[in-house]
DNA sequence: CGTCCACAGGAATGACGGGCGG
DNA sequence: CCGCCCGTCATTCCTGTGGACG
């Protein structure tokens, strides 16, 4: 046993069989070449280029499916941009906001003008008030700033284009300085909910990025897998069948990189000197498997106790529950758990924001006379389900039992 | 062909914890 | 320390609605 253990021990502390470097494979991971996107890069660049010569520069719209190259083509360019602004001694200033990460609306102000260097608190001041000090700032700055929102749907989707506007507007009464915007989204028709003036301003120029088909795919993973593995610690197949599952899904070389480490990771604890298809296919059931469990263990508790009803209704072989039959038994769970149960009007919201995740499928059905309502239907398995809630501190009893 | 079911989901409002400037 | 404002979660009240039934 001890024996067995200080072995264990050994493998990690001597170098691995397969990887060299396991970062390069990680999502915030810049290479220094982006195969396939050279057009993008360009396009991107002499869009923004004006600015090094204290010119004016459009803003930019950025469209395409998540893990086109959106993100790491923004950043490559605006790294690249901001080097060379000091090379030169200029005045550009770059910053990058993912919408979704920051959350509200007053988070991205604050996050904005951190990158010049304004400490904004947590909360406490009004979104205006912060995009007051932001424009101070600029102009004592007298800095071009390009600033990257990224997943700017989220932001318009949840809060509307408010702030956006204010973005856009900055510029008109700003003596010195000036703000650029690059705004960045994998929906495309998110456009529509966006004031016309608004639309106008941040699409003056428009870059779509089309999805990796498997064979740029491959080019991709066999850069990074170069400098990721160890020689001959990849199998030729397991490339291969990477780069065509991730094809299969929109090309998404996020997805594409993610399965290679995993799958790398798996191969290692298998103690085994290649990472073969296996390997792959194993890691993508445990992406999924990951990602499922993760979602349903931070959910709040009375969306958990929404997914319990709909779990025990699905076991015991119903095929969907209408709304008013699910807000009974939640009812019902409440007082068995004892805890104070909410109106149907939030659980109904509740409910909408588990569809929206993916968790539970939601579609309205009208059954004419007897009136019109939700047929519900739960999405995930019933065992990721189980293993997720066995641990919460209110559900756990019911498993019990 | 109108009714009326059984909800959907928008708007307004309130409670609460947190952080600000003064 | 206080009064104020914010974001978040939740409640209350409300209007809207597609189609089987009578």
């Amino acid at each position: 046993m001890v024996d067995r253990l200080e072995s264990l021990f050994e493998r990690y502390v001597s170098e691995s069989y397969i990887f060299t470097n396991r970062d390069v494979l990680s999502h915030d991971f810049i290479p220094s070449q982006l195969p396939h996107r050279e057009g993008e890069i360009l396009r991107l660049g002499s869009i923004l280029a004006p600015s090094l010569r204290k010119m004016k520069c459009s803003n930019v719209f950025i469209y395409g499916k998540t893990g086109t190259g959106k993100t790491a083509v923004s950043k490559y360019v605006l790294s690249r941009l901001s080097k060379k602004s000091e090379e030169i001694g200029g005045n550009v200033k770059v910053c990058y906001v993912n919408c979704r990460v920051a959350g509200t609306e007053y988070r991205i102000a604050a996050s904005i003008c951190s990158f010049l260097g304004v400490n904004i608190p947590f909360t406490g001041l009004s979104t205006a008030e912060v995009l007051n000090r932001f424009t101070v700032r600029i102009r004592e700055v007298k800095a071009h700033l390009i600033t990257v929102l990224d997943e700017i749907d989220v932001l318009v989707k949840g809060y509307g284009d408010r702030l956006l506007y204010e973005l856009t507007r900055i510029n008109e009464n700003l003596g010195a300085g000036r703000v650029s915007l690059i705004g960045i989204s994998n929906d495309l028709y998110f456009k529509e909910l966006l004031d016309p003036r608004v639309l106008s301003s941040l699409s003056e120029e428009e870059v779509v990025f089309k999805p990796y088909t498997a064979s740029q795919l491959k080019d991709i993973l066999l850069q990074r897998a170069k400098l990721a593995f160890k020689p001959g610690a990849l199998t030729d197949s397991a490339l291969n069948l990477c780069a065509a599952l991730a094809a299969s899904e929109h090309g998404d070389a996020r997805r594409a990189l993610d399965l290679l480490r995993i799958a790398g990771e798996l191969a290692e604890r298998d103690n085994a000197e290649k990472v073969e298809d296996r390997h792959i296919k194993e890691a993508q059931k445990r992406i999924e498997h990951d990602r499922v469990f993760e979602a349903l263990s931070s959910l709040p508790l009375h969306s958990k106790i929404i997914l319990h009803v709909l779990y025990s209704a699905d076991k015991a072989g119903k095929k969907g529950v209408t709304t008013g039959e699910l807000y009974d038994k939640y009812l019902s769970t409440c007082s068995q758990l004892g805890v104070e149960n909410l109106t149907s009007r939030r659980v109904g919201g509740l409910l909408n924001e588990l569809d929206m995740l993916g968790v539970v499928n939601a579609q309205i059905v009208n059954l004419g006379r007897y009136g019109r309502t939700k047929q519900i239907k739960i999405k995930v398995p019933a065992k990721i389900l189980e293993k997720a809630f066995k641990e919460d501190l209110y559900l756990g009893s019911l498993f019990n039992s």
